[in-house]
DNA sequence: CGGGAAGTTGAAGAGCGTCAAAAGTAGTGG
DNA sequence: CCACTACTTTTGACGCTCTTCAACTTCCCG
């Protein structure tokens, strides 16, 4: 699998996409907005606060916003800080040697990144979309959580969250055809959309076709042979920008199921 | 892929090793022995408690047997306990609807099972070799857990555990070629049993071809094939029982990080 | 011993990967 | 405005790894 690893560390055209943003992929800002106004708190760990812990919570934090195919942090690095996605999407992924590449997740607005015991982050992170998140340092974070029993209860229920979506993927990436993968991938991001009150149908997919591949366990050749075959059977049609109909939920449903 | 789903639900001659255990696969026992006692306290959600809260742990456990190849709970199933492993191994497992399986993990001494929010298990539990359980009524746990703040964050810690290591699995699964699965395991595995300071050279690996199969995505034949061809390169060889010896763990390294 | 399941091995085939090239798309610069 | 560039996506041809199907061997426990 000759994967140039170089490929994975930029990403030009779309960063290029983002040149408003600023050459430096991130960019920070005085915390003006406070969270009680915040769109995804409700659907983060942050829900659930007491007026004085929300405060706290907002003396730590800072807002960043990354173009499109920017790094947040490398699998390795020391992990000095915490995320929680407001805006965007976040994909995160692990490394073979050889540049093999397997993304564990993508990331959306109230999503926490960042959830780990170790000293070094156990994956990459990387903006699909331009997108905006809240960093928190790691140690003021972790004294935070220490301190309100609340805020360690919504990281418990987040974790187990991840826990049973990761374990959904292992079926997938271990058992599945590359048909239901694709189909299961369709779904899922569907229902995720309409459980944020976005758009459910189309569902929309921001990232490429290699990104769906290493998602799902694939080359990019395969995935999009896959969508042919999907579109040619009309359980699938094409949007525009990336946002793709699904013209057949029950055959879908079945092949995400795998009867 | 022609699976017989019935082939899952019980182990016939495994399940007969066990008779001594008893006849109905469970066995419950009052809890006379205190967890103070408990040899895998230490590296479970148990440690680190006060006396008295240790106390109300115990008021609630009880201590259970399950014969090898014996199911504890079934996927779907409304989730009325949880359970402390403390001794034999468990598999955990998720099916598809033509009865295509992927285990997703094995639990030895010390291994919380049940962690899940749902009101369902969002996977079936089964007994690989005779194995003890601490069993928790779900609700009255989860009380304790709600008023003691340690044992949220041992479980906290716990589920992040499983998390990283579900993380690995994906890698595994989606990147990784039959013979890096195998490798990939066998450290694993011999690097699990040296930090409970059981023997990790020769790896003790009491699971079927079969569950090694469905844990690596493979079918029995391949696993079968790629032990037959590390053990034809030297780098593993037989030992007796069920156990293997890693004859060079240079090699199996490479493997396992994919250079 | 003897029966049944687990494990091994072989041959053939399918699905997905690899390599290669063409077509589509978006940003760049004259 | 359009051609240029760089990348992504699609499609085709071919090959290889792993699966499938089948037979045989080994192991375990009665």
């Amino acid at each position: 699998m000759g994967l140039d690893r170089a490929m994975y560390s930029a990403d030009k055209s779309r960063a290029r996409q983002s040149e408003a943003i600023g050459r430096l992929g991130h960019r920070d800002e005085a915390s003006g907005s406070p969270c009680q106004a915040c769109p995804v708190r409700l659907r983060s760990i942050c829900s659930g606060l007491e007026f004085d812990e929300l405060e706290e919570l907002e003396k730590i934090v800072a807002r960043m916003t990354v173009g499109a195919g920017s790094p947040i942090f490398d699998e390795g690095e020391t992990a000095r800080c915490r995320y929680n996605v407001t805006s965007g999407s976040i994909k995160i992924y692990k490394l073979l040697g050889d540049g093999r590449r397997q993304i564990i997740g993508f990331l959306f607005p109230g999503d926490f990144l960042g959830l780990a015991l170790a000293d070094e982050y156990a994956y990459g992170a990387e903006a699909v979309v331009d997108s905006e998140l809240c960093r928190f340092p790691r140690r003021e974070l972790d004294d935070l959580i220490n301190r309100f029993p609340t805020l360690e209860n919504r990281l418990l229920n987040a974790t187990s969250n991840e826990l049973a979506v990761a374990q959904e993927q292992m079926v997938l990436l271990g058992r599945k055809t590359a048909k239901e993968k694709v189909a299961t991938m369709l779904l899922l991001f569907s229902r995720r959309a309409a459980e944020r009150g976005m758009a459910d149908n189309p569902v929309y997919l921001p990232m490429t076709r290699t990104d769906i591949g290493d998602y799902l366990g694939l080359t990019t050749e395969t995935v999009s042979r896959t969508f042919t075959q999907l579109r040619a059977q009309r359980i699938i049609s094409a949007g525009s920008g990336g946002r793709i109909w699904l013209e057949d939920l029950e055959i879908l449903g079945t092949l995400m199921e795998g009867f």
